[in-house]
Order: structure tokens, then C-alpha cells, then sequence
DNA sequence: CATGAATGAGCCTTCATTCAT
DNA sequence: GATGAATGAAGGCTCATTCAT
């Protein structure tokens, strides 16, 4: 066993009760419209350079630059790399919940929606591709970040876990799963092979790809067409 | 003329992924048994410190010091931490490959089969789940860790995707499916499900898991039973 | 898309020798006065270190120490050893191009003008004696300095070369010397003159330098007094 | 002042009578036929090794591999990378004083005789310049070494002295002249304009340097044809 | 609010030298 | 004589963070 003096993030005591705590020692939003100009270009310079360089390579420094900011300007704003890097999120969660995104999965009959899911989801993340990969990283080294990245697979397997359930009430889904155990496992598939075709550059064409990815979900958990 | 090993600007007219000279840099193998003992110290140690600390966190002098030797002897047997952490992995794969793991796959129909490899999988995944949470954050900053892992799931995909080739033959899986398109999609589900559960601590049941796994599995191919 | 200046291995073409953009990697110059001052500071301490410790052996925790600064802040203002000595040199360059010298070297006839040229050397190099040391030593390591002492060389040889082909055209110069070469030739002569007596200590009266050595160069180009 | 702490060879204070000295600390001659073998591999290695790499950036672990012997061989011959520095250098010097080269010098009027001197030197110089490369670098850093080279250039202004006096009293050169300080300031010139030719890359012709550097050694010293 | 100079702990890497076999 | 594993001091460099202006 290594004889650890260093203090490593896994040794630090006070994870707990961190839920609501979550929001308490940030920076509060600023006042002044200048403020929040300047919050806002160190957020789209942020995204830029994480975009670039990775999480763990992107310093401070560079964000800061990037913006046209001094490293002190920052600190006004942000307490670490974690908190612009979460503030970056954001904005993008944001633009993945806007209605035309949901809307398109709507009507067609089950299949239909769930191939209008995956595609609008693939699309989704292939857009994104860079930040993605720069979330993938960053969930490897930070907790909070790792946590994040937790509660947004579990938000899509719910409401993925919910569809099923229906389905299985309708008649029209493998009785026999678990709904939210499926939905996670069919989520992990197609998380996972956009992350290889559009992070790792694995070289498959998008319509194959969604409808690969929709066959074999519906053969998966058998779904039969509404009629 | 010297034959120069060490990398002068002058020397160096190619700097990036050598491909097959990959083992070019490489320190040799030690003469003695001394040696040969020295690295495995090493490389025993480097699991440990790996595995409490993660890749980026573990430091080349705390391997040295937990294997109780000089940081000068690091550097006789590794060139880096990239190297060592290699092979590390290069013991665990051997034990991967151990006949025994491969022969429980074998006999009682395909749906057997598959599940006795989904089993042996997740065990060997949760057995080894500290160091493929090194591996999956290595894999974010090196290249060369990236690349192994790649060529690591590309065999299993190649394998299994034999397997579905052979069973589309048969008549015993859908024959619509691209077989090394699928196996890859199968193998992200099964291989994050496992990193979800043994890595980020997800709460599912081995057995739970093993079943709903190989179910979906099933289903999604359309496996037949042999009979 | 953030214009990255850090070498970044994707973002670098071209390794070695980037001619002009020798200037490129400077850390920018000091905004505030307070900044200058310790730009100025380091640089001070900088010739300080270098005289008594010569290139190879000065450490940039002495520089820094002794410009009571923490190493971090000799990476505000340099790159590396070699850029802070370039700083040091230009410091002195300066001084060595102050009019007074230039004009101890005008009037007096040929002859007169030599001799004063060689002693305003002579003077300057046994001023700048250790640093020339440094130099001289800075320049076997390091490609940027030797190519600076080139330029150095080529000026001063590029001036006395037009000084020759004058006296040549008035027929008083021996007409069958090449210019450039000529002037290369005595200006090594004094040049290395001057190393071995300050620099390595060898034992010659000053006056006895000067003259012996407009002797030679008199006589080397057979120069005639004006009448 | 830097506040020194670390001994640096300038305040080493046992300088004086190191002379005879010189040979105290070296290890001696091997006694067995084999020992001699592995002893001249070593140095022909070095030789190698040197010219490729340079004084400084030389190892001596590369000297030993190069040589194919195991580091601690190297310790049974020579103490230090300056005494087998040395020993290169002699074996070198042997091969400067060989009859022919001093013979090419003999007959045909002073003249002759310096364009023959001066070009057998600059023949000699050219065919060894990556080593002169090398001990110029050492020079600056390693006192033996420097005392090295000094040694060998007041053997060669002895001897030029000589010659000047000679010619002196036969009426041949300029009376006015000290003879050892006018040797030492031609040898500079020489010396120098090899060096810049031949280890900085002046393009230069050699036959032009040869005439060039003898008409300002006769010109500057007013040599007369013996009739 | 904004600035940017100043900090320094911390980690990596090298290589001459020793010494047990 | 020969070997080559083991050593560890030493120095370079980074970058998140603070704070005086």
C-alpha cells in the first residue's frame, strides 16, 4: 500500500451533505450588466479552449487570455476550472432541452420515436463532440464533475425508463425487464458508441449508425409496433 | 558512427506516433535476475499506487518509494509513467486470456454461451474495476493508453462479431444485422454497464446484472436457441 | 478558435529554427512600472550571477533569488537561461554603441584610427571581461547565442571592411587583400588576442596590446599614413 | 554577489602545484593484453562519441555502450569524462607531430615555409574540426582542459617565436617586433579563422584562407624573401 | 470591477558514481 | 577484469491562487 501524505480527492472527508451545499461557495452572479458581459466571454472562451485542449490541459490562464480578461477578472467569477467548466454545461444542457429537440420524437408510433431519439441524440452529440470528450476527461479527475455527468444519465434513463414502462402496459415491450435496469443498458450502448464514433473517431456513417443503434433497441426490448 | 539511441533534436526527423516503432524507446529488459526482480517490484507496486490514486494522481516517486527503491531505478526499467502503467496492463491482460476464462464459454447453446461469457467478463471487470478506472481516465490524456484500449475492444468485437457471423449462418441471429456493427454496439453496453456499476459504484446486483445483460443481448440479436 | 500560442504537439508544423520567429516565444514585456523594475532587476542579477558562474553553471534559483524574486517570476519575464543572458548582452551591447565610442575613432589619419578603434575595444572587452567569458562559454552549448556571436562578429567585420576598401581606393591599403576577409582575419586576431588576455588571464600590459596589435594590422593590410 | 553555496570549480583552491600532479590520480595502465584492448575501445568510443555529441552532451554511459562495456568498466580505466577526454586528445596530438607533417614545412624561403605551415595547420584543423569543436566547449568548462589547450598554443608561439627571431636577426622581419607576443597574435588569427571556418561553417575556400592567412602573416610581420 | 505581478510547492528527469556479484 | 543494477542530489518548469493597485 502506498503510504499516501498527499491529500488525494478520494481522502477528503467532507463529501457528504455536499447535495444543497452544491451552490453555496460560488461566486454570485454578477450585478452589473459589464459583469455579466464579462462572465459571459470567459464562459464562450472557456469552451473554446476546453474545446481545444481538453479539460486537464486547459489552463486558467488561457481561458482568461482567451477572453480578453485578466487572470485576475476571473476569480471574480469563477472559484476554479471545475466551476467554468460546469458553467459551460450548462449553456449547453440548455440548448439539448430546447423544444424542437423533444418535439421531434413525437408521433410515428413507438419505433418511430425511439429512432427520432436516438438520431436527434446522435446529432445532439456529434455537435458537441469536443466538449464531450473534454466531459469525459474531466468526470475521470473531479468528483463534482463525475457527478454531473452521473445525474444527466440518469435524468435520460428515467424518462427512457418511463416510455418503457408504458410500452409494457400497452403490451408492446419485453414484460420480463426491468424498465430502468433497460434503460440504462440501452442508454449505456448508444452513450457509448457515440462516444467511439464521434470522441475516438471510429469511422461509422450517422444513418447507419442510428438505425443500427434503433434496431437493435427494439429488438432489444422487443417492441412491437402499435399495430 | 555512434549509433545514437538517445533522441537529439538532429536524430529526431519524425516526432509523432511512430506506429511500429512503438517499442523502439522502450528501456530493455534487465540481464540479471536481480533486474528481472527489480521490475516486477515495480511493476507490482506501480498496480498498487495505480489503483489507490488513479492515473494522473500517482506520482513516479511514489512508485519508487512503494516498491522500496531509488527514483534513479524507475528510470532503468521505464521510461515514463505511460510505460509502466502499459505494463501493468500487459499482466493483467495475461490473466485475461487464461485458458480457464475462455473454456467457460464453451458448450450448452449460444445463449449459455453468451451468458457464461457476459459472467466471466463482469467478473474479471470487477476484479479488476481500480485499474480500469486508471486505464479509463489514462485513456483521456495519452495516446498511446487510448489507442491501447482500442485495440483491446477491438478484438472483442472481432470475436464476438465471429460468433454472430457463425449464428447468422446457422439461422440462430438476425441475419439484417451488420455483425461487426452490432458486436461493437453490444460490447458499449455491456462493457459501460460494468464501468457504471464496478467503477462509479451504480448498485446493481452481479447476478441482476449478468441476466438483464445477456437477455438483451439475446434479444437484440434475435438469438435463437440452438434447439 | 482560440489562437493557442503554447506548443501544443498537434499545433506544431515545424520543430526546430523558426528563423524570424525568433522574437515569437517572448514573454511579452512588462505593462506596469513595477513590472519593469523587476524585469530590470532580474536582468541585473542575471549578469551578476553569470559573471561569477560563468553560462553553464548559473541556476535560475540563483537568478532569482538574488534579484530576491521567486523562481515563478523569472517565468513572467524569460523563457530560459538563454533568454535572459540575450537580455543581459543587449544590456551591454547598448553601452558599447554610445557615441563616445564611435567617436574616440574619428580623426588623426589611418594609422591614428586604428589604434584608437583597437584600444575602444581592448577597453570595452576588459570591462565586460567575464561576461565575455560567459559568452564565449554559452556559445558552445547554445545554437541562438553562438548565431548571435556570429552576428556580432559580422558586424564589427562588415565595418572594417569598409574602412579597408576606402583605404584601398585612396592606395592606401595593399589592393590585393579582399576586403571582408581581411577584415575577418585581424578581427579574429584581435578578438582572440583580447579572450586570451582577460578572459584566460594571459599576462600582456595593456598598452603594449594596443600597440602591438595596430602594428600587426597596420602592417597586415600595409597601410600608409595619410601623407 | 550570488551568496555561492555550491563549490564551483573557480573556488576550488588546490590549483597551485597541481602540475606535477597532473598524473597522480589517474588510473594506471592496464597490465593484460585485454585490459590495453578494452582500454583503446573506450577511446576510440569517445572519440565517437565526442565528435557526434559534443563535450557536454556526452555521457559517459554512452562512451561505454558505444564501446560495447558496461559503465563500470569505464570507472577501471579513466576517473572522469575530462581524463578520457584527454587521453582522445593525446592520441590525437600524436598524430600532428607525425615527420611528414613537420617535414612539409622545410625549404623554399620563409615564405614557403609559413604557406606550408599554415596549411598543413588548417589541413590538420579541418580533418579534426568536431573534435576542436568539442575541446573548445570543454575549455570552458573544465580547468585541465583549458590548461590543455593553453599549453598547446604556447607550443606553437614558442615555436613560431623562434622562427620570428630568426628571421629577425637575418634581416628578414620587422625588428620592432616582440617576437612571442607577434607569434602569439598570427596564431590567433590562424587559430580563429579555423575555428570559424571549420567548426562554425564560414564558407570560406581553403586554398583562399591558405593564401589569405599567409599574405597578412607575411605582410604584418614584414617578411622579406631570403633574396 | 479590473488588473497582472508575484508566489512556491510540487513533480519530473538526468547521469556521474558506487559496489556487490 | 568485467558487469550492470542501484543511487539520489540537483535543477528545470508549471500553474492555480493571491493581492496590492
Amino acid at each position: 500500500m502506498p503510504s499516501r501524505s498527499r491529500p488525494t480527492s478520494a481522502d477528503t472527508p467532507h463529501d457528504v451533505a455536499a447535495d444543497e451545499a452544491d451552490t453555496a461557495g460560488q461566486r454570485p452572479l454578477p450585478a452589473t450588466a459589464r459583469g455579466q458581459r464579462t462572465r459571459e466571454r470567459l464562459i464562450a472562451a472557456a469552451r473554446r479552449v476546453f474545446e481545444h485542449d481538453g479539460y486537464l490541459d486547459a489552463r486558467l490562464s488561457d481561458i482568461s487570455s482567451e477572453a480578453n480578461v485578466s487572470v485576475g477578472s476571473f476569480y471574480v467569477y469563477f472559484n476554479s476550472k471545475e466551476e467554468i467548466f460546469t458553467a459551460v454545461l450548462e449553456q449547453v444542457q440548455d440548448s439539448a432541452l430546447h423544444p424542437h429537440v423533444r418535439a421531434a420524437t413525437r408521433g410515428g408510433g413507438p419505433i418511430a420515436e425511439i429512432e427520432a431519439g436516438n438520431r436527434a441524440y446522435l446529432m445532439w452529440y456529434r455537435r458537441n463532440a469536443r466538449l464531450m470528450r473534454a466531459l469525459e476527461q474531466a468526470a475521470t479527475c473531479d468528483e463534482n464533475l463525475r457527478e454531473l455527468r452521473r445525474k444527466r444519465g440518469e435524468a435520460f434513463a428515467r424518462r427512457n425508463a418511463r416510455s418503457i414502462r408504458e410500452l409494457q402496459e400497452r403490451g408492446l415491450a419485453d414484460p420480463d425487464l426491468d424498465p430502468l435496469l433497460a434503460a440504462k443498458a440501452v442508454d449505456a450502448m448508444v452513450g457509448r458508441m457515440a462516444y467511439g464514433t464521434y470522441v475516438l473517431g471510429d469511422d461509422i456513417p450517422f444513418e447507419e449508425l442510428v438505425s443500427m443503434l434503433t434496431r437493435l433497441w427494439v429488438n432489444a426490448l422487443k417492441i412491437k409496433t402499435g399495430r
